[in-house]
DNA sequence: CCGGATTTGGAATATATGTTCCATTTTGCT
DNA sequence: AGCAAAATGGAACATATATTCCAAATCCGG
């Protein structure tokens, strides 16, 4: 039981090996801390307390079980590694780009920036009122119909999970049984289509077909002027930096995540 | 003279404009506060004076005429700029939902903010070595599992279609079929599993399963304690934040497209 | 070299933070 | 259901740390 963690990685093999068999507040304590190690160099009990959902009391005994005499002898572990162990963001990203050409951390330093700069934009290209739009005709409909293929089928199936999870009514369609789904779609219903260039044929062809229905459809799909526009659809625009073949979706799933939330929470009230 | 600095950008300029003009012992704090600058979130006024080779209300005069009202309010500035300032955001969004601020663009900025900060917390959290190792095993692999289920569902399908694309050969697990897909997995494959708390039964069952079977485990998950520790996966840690239901992914997404690619052009070489 | 203004050191004080203790609640067992 | 053991919350207490104040030292213009 003694033996005092000496460095931040016996901090976390002892946080492992000790948090198995933890009752519910202490346990609470371990997994902020895990997902939180950093902050304790620069926090109070007080605030790593509250951080948990905790009191300060429980707190101070799990920094017990983990083996410190109390929290300012753990925080002093942290705060000794903490010198010079921070670059910060920006030197950070230069470091892993000094990492040989292929190497993991090297790609994904490339792709957080990429995301980053597609978050930037987003909030330029979203034009308010279009989204406003959106959410009314999403909110108002019988049921959505959520559409997204290839690239696009991550951000549809997250989209539909997320507003069933919200108790709106929603539906996913796939490539398989179209036929099917098309004649799902109902007046009263909206669709919503993701789509990006290059557009699938798929995606095109339903919101063609569902246009002569009197159901409104919204989509998200990119800046450049493609056939959506032309067919009055409300247009949520995307633009995401591409990086090599694939394309951060960060930007997008963004989007995807605000709409479905401001849909389930206009209509629950 | 007045203006408290609001980032660490300004009290550097603050710092830059001041210190020309300064008695000795103030020259000195100016000095040593230069260059160790990152100290000042983890250390006490004791400690940094000693640094500079001054009394500590040296360095407490030094603070007023860096325009704070003192040291605590100084390191406030550092300590807050450390922990990216992530707000918890789960009783902000709370809150937002009290003041009836549902605005779609309301929303959507909220989104991108917290999308930033995960995305500069991926970076911090994840271990590069972890990383290597992960694409290792994946790019090594016969056939790729893949499986992430409910809200997890959405990064299982985009690697699976990412790694498809790439031409590595990648099959995607299903809730549905699960006895058909265990059966699917042989020595010589590895399996990719994305689980997030709650962690879904399921998943944590297949990774037990494959586990007795020789085939390595790669896990995209948070950075809580969580069981797929102790079963001896490679764990490349994602801390996303979370509001219930509504989970940013962004940072998730990158890392994961980060990942399909490395293993990707690893296989091609 | 003198006198006033400025700067400095260090002790005294105020405040914030960590830590402990114990009454109360919860849990687990028979 | 009833009991003992474990866990918890909160307030009381102790300690560390920031902050202030003032007398002593230093600096500067005459």
């Amino acid at each position: 039981m003694a033996a005092v963690p000496a460095s931040v990685k016996e901090f976390e093999e002892r946080l492992l090996e000790v948090s198995a068999a933890l009752p519910k507040r202490l346990k609470q304590c371990a997994d902020f801390v895990a997902s939180n190690t950093d902050r304790i160099a620069v926090s109070t009990v007080a605030e790593m307390a509250e951080g948990a959902g905790v009191q300060p009391s429980a707190f101070m005994r799990f920094c017990q079980i983990m083996g410190f005499s109390g929290y300012s002898e753990m925080q002093r572990l942290f705060r000794e590694s903490y010198v010079g162990g921070w670059p910060d963001y920006a030197t950070r990203i230069d470091h892993l780009r000094d990492m040989g050409e292929h190497s993991g951390p090297r790609l994904l330093a490339e792709f957080v920036e990429a995301s980053r700069a597609s978050l930037e934009n987003l909030l330029k290209s979203v034009d308010p009122q279009a989204l406003e739009e959106a959410v009314d005709i999403l909110a108002s409909a019988n049921l959505v119909h959520v559409i997204g293929l290839r690239r696009s089928f991550a951000v549809a199936s997250y989209i539909a999970y997320a507003l069933e999870k919200m108790r709106v009514p929603a539906m996913l369609h796939g490539a398989a049984g179209r036929l099917e789904s098309v004649s799902a779609i109902r007046p009263g219903d909206a669709l919503l289509a993701i789509t990006f260039s290059p557009y699938s044929q798929e995606t095109l062809e339903l919101v063609e077909t569902v246009r002569g229905r009197e159901v409104p459809v919204v989509a998200l799909t990119d800046a450049a002027v493609n056939p959506l526009r032309k067919m009055g659809a409300t247009i949520l625009a995307v633009s995401e930096v591409d990086f090599g073949a694939f394309r951060s979706l960060s930007a997008t799933l963004c989007l995807a995540i605000a709409l479905s939330t401001a849909v389930g929470t206009r209509r629950s009230t």
